[in-house]
DNA sequence: CCTACCGATCGGTAGG
DNA sequence: CCTACCGATCGGTAGG
């Protein structure tokens, strides 16, 4: 009745409500209709589990990040397609986002090296795109790219944790506004 | 030989590390050089334990805003002194600010509802100085103030999960760089 | 996918 | 703060 794939996508749900530890094997069973012991005929365990959606989620952001940069503009258009495409993501793949961005801790440590390996890589077209800016004059060149990447990226990342798709302000809107304050700030 | 705040204390720390499904009782009576069941004469059980250190992240937080903002001065003054406010407790008491962030989801409904309305008082305190900044022209007057502060404190909330004593930047440079970001931006 | 388990570990208690 | 436990639950397996 189950494929491997619902399994993944119903443990991500629960790893990004409650938390890996927090998820038991037993309650994801539940969660798909079955007995916890008859999961293993579909997966090998809960952690190789978690190195799935983990993976997911890495791979949605390099995916994001690529289309993004492919359509190629000035920086300040590549830099607006980056905030578009990790919003998306974002919304589109929440509890796939909400492990990577919070469950890492949970892996074991060549899996949680190669997750901070992956947001180097992803942070890393940030920084091109914003020294690009800076060398042709579209951003101020007196900014550390790499402070300024994280802190896009702390904004960016938050998102998960506060927006609702019930609430007044849309996707667009979303980009709108995250766009604008990195470029201008509020002054 | 440990005091109930030593207990407090240690087990901050594994919940932060660890998260609070991930610590055990057992893990943290070995921390402090005992057996698990000896910490039940110190506390009442594992969630009190929880209760506590987040209701210390918590009014670190508030105590951090109130001192800001009792000294006064321009929109702009205030703003900064809530940004180096809170950089200072993400630094000074890092464990209960982690929990604090992270680790509400494992608290009773009730107590999780206490967390989200004390982070929804100082996230005002934000509010309110963006308000009065935009009324007296310090700041653009098109913004979205409660955008802006959820932009504001995801970028300072963040802190806690990038920065370390060890690297170049120290916290004055730290602090001087999120008030420029926010106040200008990249260009 | 279920039945029937396994040893390990969980939060917590009684009594000293 | 330890000894000696308790029932419940954990991730996982054998066999069908």
């Amino acid at each position: 009745m189950n494929t491997r794939e619902d399994v993944v996508i119903a443990a991500g749900r629960l790893f990004a409500e409650r938390g890996y530890h927090g998820t038991s094997m037993r309650d994801l069973g539940n969660e798909l209709g079955l007995l916890g012991s008859s999961l293993y005929s579909h997966v090998e365990g809960k952690q190789a589990l978690l190195v799935e959606v983990v993976s997911r989620g890495a791979r949605f952001f390099q995916d994001a990040a690529d289309a993004a940069l492919a359509r190629g503009g000035s920086p300040p258009d590549r830099l607006r397609a980056l905030i578009a495409g990790h919003i998306g993501v974002v919304l589109d793949h929440r509890s796939e986002v909400r492990t990577y961005l919070n469950e890492a801790a949970a892996l074991d440590d060549e899996r949680r090296a190669a997750v901070i390996a992956a947001r180097d890589r992803y942070e890393a077209s940030f920084r091109t795109v914003l020294e690009e800016g800076c060398a042709d004059g579209a951003f101020r060149s007196d900014v550390d790219v790499v402070i300024i990447s994280i802190f896009i990226l702390s904004i960016l990342n938050a998102v998960e944790r506060w927006y609702r798709l019930s609430g007044r302000i849309d996707r667009d809107d979303l980009v709108d506004a995250t766009y604008g304050f990195v470029l201008d700030g509020i002054t």
